[in-house]
DNA sequence: ATTATCTATAGATCTATAGATAATGC
DNA sequence: ATTATCTATAGATCTATAGATAATGC
């Protein structure tokens, strides 16, 4: 199954920059980029240092120059918007808790939580999107669970938080739970695969991010709400 | 980073088999299995034939004796048990909507869809965990779209005429995007990817499938309640 | 003078095949 | 006589490094 090469991506006339460090981080983020998308198709191990090399349009040797190997580079492709998104739900969460004066709702919780993801998705352009596919790839696998927990783990427990005390009857297990079902949702709808839109006969688009985030954080509310026993 | 070699499976003292057809048999499901655990682990790219011939305890030529190639091997793995489960589900189905009369209920259509394949994922042993990590990564994966559609699609689409059944009055789109966060979350599940388990403090473990049966069905069906405007 | 990029290449896999050997089957 | 398994090996990558060249920086 040989897949097929992508044409390098480094523009023909490009501004020639003006100093080093800025050459510097421009062809970083190149690389970044590159890999970032090839990741996302392939998942790790099935991506050379070639062939982002070849996508950027340098020498394969310069990815050692700039990354120690090519885990260190796929752990900065992670690295690198995992901090962005954190803190933006992070303050997001912070504000919405300030909002209801302490008294949050699953419903608003989650829609803080996942919305403002969703937008950062939908409006971040390419490299988002190809950053969701990447991190839901990553989600189910053994490797990428490690990853997760240091960057993400934090702004989760934040919205644990709140939906406990949202939720004051219920056990903390169940709240845990319900997290489970959120972030699977969330994730396999990051990953954007066209299953549900050939599943559906094209009434439904995978990457209709718009149209999962008007239902996703209800659907995952009315859910909880399940968990009263 | 170096991934510890697995030692081979294969019995030091096996009984030997009576016929040739029984040896094909045996080996070649030593084959799968040894091949399902690793690219449960590693994927399609990260799994070598030697890596699986090893594990077997045979010869990497052997691999091509039996398997075109690598992702012939691959597909068998996934095609293996797809049809198993598969059968199952669609029987249960049927059946459910017998006993019915013809009246099914969310919440009864999505536990019978749900906990038939807990069941199996559960006391199947290890091959069947094996497959159901396996079939999670696969399932945000843009190789592994295809695969499901066509070995999947049949049952979800039963299940997704038996909520339409359910939910007379919900436009047809929702049904389906219900079913999105449905499967995103299962998949989730069947990953065990050990998350969970850290992020709640060992509270719950990602591998309780038990616990998850439990709460999945009436999760999701007070979700699909949610989409009525 | 320093840093970005490329050339050349070693060493380690990996896939796949041809052909030999060992075990079952009439 | 046929089939299962192994030996040996070709050819194609892949990662990683050493050292050269080209571009910026004082």
């Amino acid at each position: 199954m040989k897949r097929t090469k992508s044409k390098p991506v480094k523009k023909a006339a490009k501004a020639a920059p003006r100093t080093k460090a800025e050459q510097r981080a421009e062809t970083l983020e190149q690389i970044l980029d590159a890999a970032e998308y090839l990741f996302s198709k392939h998942g790790l191990y099935g991506v050379t240092l070639r062939d982002v090399a070849q996508k950027v349009g340098v020498h394969t040797s310069l990815m050692h120059y700039y990354f120690e190997d090519k885990f260190a580079l796929f752990k900065e492709v992670f690295v690198r918007r995992a901090a962005v998104t954190s803190e933006r739900r992070m303050k997001a969460l912070d504000q919405y808790e300030k909002e209801v004066k302490g008294k949050p709702t699953v419903a608003g919780a989650l829609h803080v939580f996942l919305d403002t993801d969703f937008d950062l998705y939908m409006s971040g352009g390419e490299g988002w999107k190809n950053y969701g596919a990447f991190g839901s790839q990553l989600s189910n696998t053994p490797e990428g669970g490690a990853m997760f927990d240091e960057h993400f783990d934090p702004v989760v427990l934040r919205l644990i938080g709140l939906l406990k005390k949202a939720l004051p009857g219920i056990p903390e297990e169940d709240i845990f739970w319900g997290y489970h079902f959120v972030t699977g949702s969330f994730m396999h709808s990051l990953s954007r695969s066209g299953r549900l839109d050939r599943l559906s006969s094209g009434l439904c688009k995978s990457d209709d991010l718009k149209a999962i985030k008007a239902r996703m954080a209800d659907f995952m509310a009315a859910g909880f709400s399940a968990l009263k026993k």
